[in-house]
DNA sequence: ACTTTAAGTTGCATATTTATACTTTAAGGA
DNA sequence: TCCTTAAAGTATAAATATGCAACTTAAAGT
C-alpha cells in the first residue's frame, strides 16, 4: 500500500516539536452510570492508544494539551489538568511506531525523530459526553469511547497512564471539586450521585449525598424535570457560576 | 578570567542528556521552626537558582531527580516526588545561560544546546536538616539553606516552582503522610507540632494533635527526654518502620 | 380514590472534630 | 520541705459530620 501524504507530512514534521517530549490525554466522559475514556484505533494495524500529540516548538505545554483535546472531540474551555509525567528510560524505544509505519507503508530511517525515547506528559479531562465529537487523527481509523472497565490493550504505557489519571482524578474529588464538565448544563441529583459512585466506584447513600451536596453551596437549583414516570419529579441543578 | 575545564566540559556534555528538558528540586529542611529551602548561588554573577540538572538519554527521570538530589545533599532514599512540569514556550530562552557563560569567560554559540526553550520537571523532596551537607555544583559558589520567608529572587520561574511545591507538600500532608525526612530520628510531640504548623502556616491545638497523631498509630513512643527546665519531661518518638 | 415509585426531607444514634479544662511532673525558690 | 511555675499529658464537653432508617410528597397508572 502506499502512503497517504498527509502521514508522510507527519513523518517528516519532527523539526516542528520539541524532541523527545509527547503529550497524552486521557479524555473522560460520563454516559449510562459507567466512565468512559476516548480512545483512537490506528490505521492498518490493531494498535490502541490515548489521544495523543506533540509540543510546538513555541507553545505552551497546556496549550498543547488544549490544542490535541480540541482536536479530538471538538471542544474548549474544558477542565482539563496535567497530573504526572511518565519517563521511563526505554519509554517509546519500542517497535510501535515503526510497525504503525510499516503497515502504512513506509519504512523509518533507524535515527527517526518518533524512534527515539519520549517522555510522556499525562493530562486528564472531563467532558461533557453528549457534547464530545469524537474524531479521529490521520493516522487512526477510529476514534471511540470505550468504557472504562473494558479498555483493549493500549500501547506502550498508556493503560497505566489511564490508571493513574483516575487515580489522580478520586483524589481530586475530595479537595478541589472541579467544575463539572462530566455532565450536561443541568442534571437531576441522582445523576450527580450516579457520577460520583462511578468515579469512586463505591455506593454512596442518597439523603446523605443530598445534604452535603446542598451545604456546598455550589448547586443552583432550577424548575422540575418532568420524567413521564410515575413519581415525583426531581429538581433540576446547574453549576453556580464562580464570580 | 579564563573558563574552568569543568565548565567547559559541562557546556560540551549537551549530547549526554535529553533535550530541552529540566529537572529543578526543591529541597526542604525545617529548623528552628522555620522551612529552609536549598538555593545554589552561581559563580561570578548574582544569580540564585534551585539545584537543578538534565536527564541522561538511558536514564528514569526518577532516577535523574535522585542523583541531583544526592549530589546536592549527599542523602540518598529520600522522600522525593515529582509535583508539576513547567512549560511556558519562552521558558528558558532569556539571558540567563548566556550571562553566567559570559561572566565565567565563555561566549555561548547562538545555536547553543542551553539556549533553547526548556521544560522543566519539578520534583520536591523532604530532607533531615541536620543530616544533610549542601554541596554546590561546579557551576556554584555556594549551596545554602534558605528561609523559605526569606529566599532572594530565583532565577526564571525558579520562585513559583518553590511556590507551588509548598501548596503541593500542603496538600499531601492531609493525605498521604509523608514518611517524614524532615525531622531527625527522634524527636517531641511538640516539634512534630511546630512542623505541621509552620507548613501549614496555621496553629493546631495541642491537646488535638497529639490525639490525632498518635492514632493514626505510626508514631512509636520511645523514653522521655531530659531537658533541664522546670516542667514535665516530654517523651521522645520515632516513626515506626513501616512493614 | 387507591397504589406504586422515587424524590425530597427529617430524626436520631454514632463518630469525628473542635474547644476547653484538668492532672501530672520536673525544677526553682522561699 | 513545700509551694509555685510551666509545659506535657489526658479527660471532658460542645459542636459537626456521617450512617441509617423512616416519613412525607408528588406524579402517574389502575
Amino acid at each position: 500500500m502506499s502512503p497517504s501524504k498527509e502521514l508522510v507530512d507527519f513523518l517528516n514534521s519532527g523539526h516542528l516539536y520539541m524532541p523527545g517530549i509527547s503529550i497524552d490525554c486521557v479524555i473522560f466522559g460520563f454516559h449510562n452510570r459507567q466512565l468512559k475514556v476516548l480512545v483512537l484505533q490506528f490505521k492498518s494495524t490493531d494498535g490502541y492508544a490515548l489521544p495523543g500529540g506533540f509540543i510546538r516548538k513555541e507553545e505552551h505545554i497546556d496549550d498543547a494539551a488544549r490544542r490535541i483535546l480540541e482536536e479530538r472531540t471538538g471542544l474548549k474551555e474544558i477542565y482539563l489538568e496535567q497530573f504526572h509525567v511518565f519517563g521511563d528510560s526505554e519509554r517509546g524505544r519500542d517497535d510501535t511506531h515503526r510497525k504503525f509505519s510499516r503497515a502504512n507503508g513506509i519504512e523509518l530511517e533507524a535515527d527517526h525523530w518518533l524512534l527515539q525515547r519520549f517522555l510522556s506528559i499525562g493530562y486528564y479531562a472531563l467532558v461533557d459526553f453528549s457534547r464530545a465529537m469524537p474524531t479521529p487523527d490521520v493516522f487512526s481509523d477510529t476514534c471511540q469511547w470505550y468504557d472504562l472497565a473494558g479498555l483493549p490493550d493500549l500501547i506502550l504505557d498508556h493503560n497505566r497512564i489511564v490508571q493513574q489519571a483516575l487515580e489522580t482524578l478520586r483524589l481530586m474529588l475530595d479537595n478541589k471539586l472541579v467544575g463539572f464538565n462530566l455532565l450536561p448544563e443541568t442534571f437531576t441529583m441522582n445523576e450527580l450521585q450516579a457520577l460520583y459512585e462511578t468515579i469512586l466506584d463505591k455506593p454512596l447513600l442518597r439523603a446523605n449525598f443530598q445534604r452535603k451536596m446542598l451545604s456546598l453551596e455550589i448547586l443552583e437549583r432550577l424548575e422540575k424535570k418532568w420524567t413521564g414516570k410515575a413519581h415525583k419529579a426531581p429538581y433540576l441543578y446547574r453549576f453556580q457560576d464562580r464570580h
